[in-house]
DNA sequence: TCCCTATTTCCAGAAATCTGGAAATAAGGA
DNA sequence: TCCTTATTTCCAGATTTCTGGAAATAGGGA
């Protein structure tokens, strides 16, 4: 991942209403939520809402797809996860002993413990 | 941590200067950098810098200490895990198979394997 | 066709951020 | 004390982002 596309994200991110609408789309699934259901959950207007689903999108955090009279808005979990990735990128190169990933690993591991692919 | 010290850390790392700088003490580990030595490696201006580092300490990303003339900035590397682990919170509750930690979890144990604590 | 709902696009005023010049503060050395 | 280096603080102009009103587009149903 380039930096551009690393502060691109990160400034899609850095805003409450996208913030909240990206994190309700994480937790929504392959299953995504229509554009209404995102304004009623985040208490926003519609074309407010439109406006930062459009800017999470060229982030490439979210895609879109039409279903009827809505448009249903997803998460994209690998552009999160490059994301990730870029920002602990360099992270073992300095200080193993305290190195992120490893200690995020281990909480991880334990919280995905009982799921059944984490 | 609370979406407000999240806004804070995400828009702090959205600026090309800031998240170049705090990669850099990423990299420098407990020892840290002096802001001059960081201003010569991201090519910055010392007022523009002090800033940046500022907005950086705020967020909760670095802090610092006087060293003779010199102050020495490190980056808070308990803050970054913080940060990472709210963006990956609720990724398990959604759809176990498409899980982000999970995956990341994989690359950053092939990419940390040979490290003695990652 | 007409109407209704869902969503987006256009636009402009308000607010926040970014930058760099200039001056101020801090510390060490002669 | 005076000088030099390191860094910060103050400030204002330039630029960008944010918001919401109004209008436009898209699709489904009577």
């Amino acid at each position: 991942m380039e930096q551009t596309d690393a502060i691109a994200a990160l400034s899609a991110l850095a805003h409450p209403g996208r913030l909240g609408a990206f994190r309700l789309l994480v937790k929504a699934g392959a299953a995504g939520l229509p554009a209404g259901e995102i304004a009623r959950l985040t208490d926003s207007r519609a074309n407010t809402l439109s406006t930062n689903l459009t800017i999470l999108t060229h982030a490439g955090l979210v895609s879109s797809r039409r279903e009827g009279r809505s448009i249903i808005y997803v998460a994209d979990y690998d552009s999160m996860r490059d994301l990730l990735a870029f920002l602990m990128e360099d992270c073992c190169s300095g200080e193993p002993a305290i190195c992120a990933p490893a200690a995020l690993l281990t909480e991880q591991a334990a919280a995905c413990g009982a799921k059944t692919s984490c």
